[in-house]
DNA sequence: TTTACTGCAAAATGTTTGCATAAGG
DNA sequence: CCTTATGCAAACATTTTGCAGTAAA
């Protein structure tokens, strides 16, 4: 479940995005991978951070996220609690959003994938080009303790 | 395109969810649905009150979303810009979102609510209960001044 | 060596809170 | 009346900015 990434690549992914592989990006790539599916904050981020890199500042965390989410190493999250929430880039576009715990969670499935994009083949959408299409299922944890499942029936 | 809601009416409404319908209240409810698919912020639905109501507070402006959103007359807006932006409730769970623009445009769509309606059915969620599936689309305009239309072509 | 990034601290924004006064039911 | 909401100002939280010093390429 918890995928490794070693420096190295993250570096490489860095500098590939066209930026500075410094060590400070690295520890952030690095805690966004760590945390992926926890959608941080920069606070988060850097609270993570600190023990381990003390003199890592907040302003940094900042303008780290930032420019991730500008070149497209990570994505911002959609979030209806006003936060900018960040997620290391992967598949999963939609999210699952409990509205008493307030979790957001990623939430993969190809087969949904297939359907959106066919009907949206089908709508002519004059002047706008879809980058991607990500579902939000809002709603509420029968038991806030368990984990949610999903399964396919049919 | 624009629909008229008297103020009557509006009361009525602000009764009905269980608050108490001041002057306050009935003017922000009132501009939210002036508003409406524009997505403001407190901040924004203050400076449009302020000129007709000079003495209305932005704090009261905070306050009277919060206690609309709880009591679900108003819905909260998901946003990667990571304010708080708030909606007149309506049948629209769907946003179409320009990057370049940042515009976050209404989108209703009921061939698309009734697959995705059929598509979780089939889905067995253990654990979690879904209130609203709404579905983002991001992307860029083409032309960024013209609008954006949907039609269907099969 | 040059350019871009960091840390720091201050400023700018955005949001919440507490309380005395005012208004709704 | 009694309760709840308002306005105001202060507190708090979040994000951005400017700049001198530092590290990456």
């Amino acid at each position: 479940m918890e995928q490794h990434y070693s420096r190295d690549i993250l570096k490489q992914q860095i500098i590939e995005a066209g930026l500075k592989a410094t060590h400070q990006r690295i520890v952030v790539y690095e805690a966004l991978h760590e945390l992926h599916g926890h959608h941080p904050t920069a606070e988060e981020v850097f609270q993570r951070l600190r023990p381990v890199n003390p003199s890592i500042s907040l302003g940094t965390v900042y303008k780290t996220l930032d420019s991730f989410a500008e070149r497209e190493l990570v994505k911002r999250v959609l979030s209806e609690e006003g936060g900018k929430r960040y997620d290391a880039n992967n598949l999963a576009h939609n999210h699952i959003y409990c509205s008493n715990t307030k979790e957001i969670m990623d939430y993969q499935d190809e087969e949904l994938e297939a359907l959106l994009v066919s009907f949206f083949q089908k709508r002519n959408m004059e002047n706008f080009e879809i980058k991607s299409i990500s579902v939000q299922l809002t709603g509420t944890k029968k038991d806030p303790d368990k984990q949610i499942s999903i399964t396919r029936t049919e």
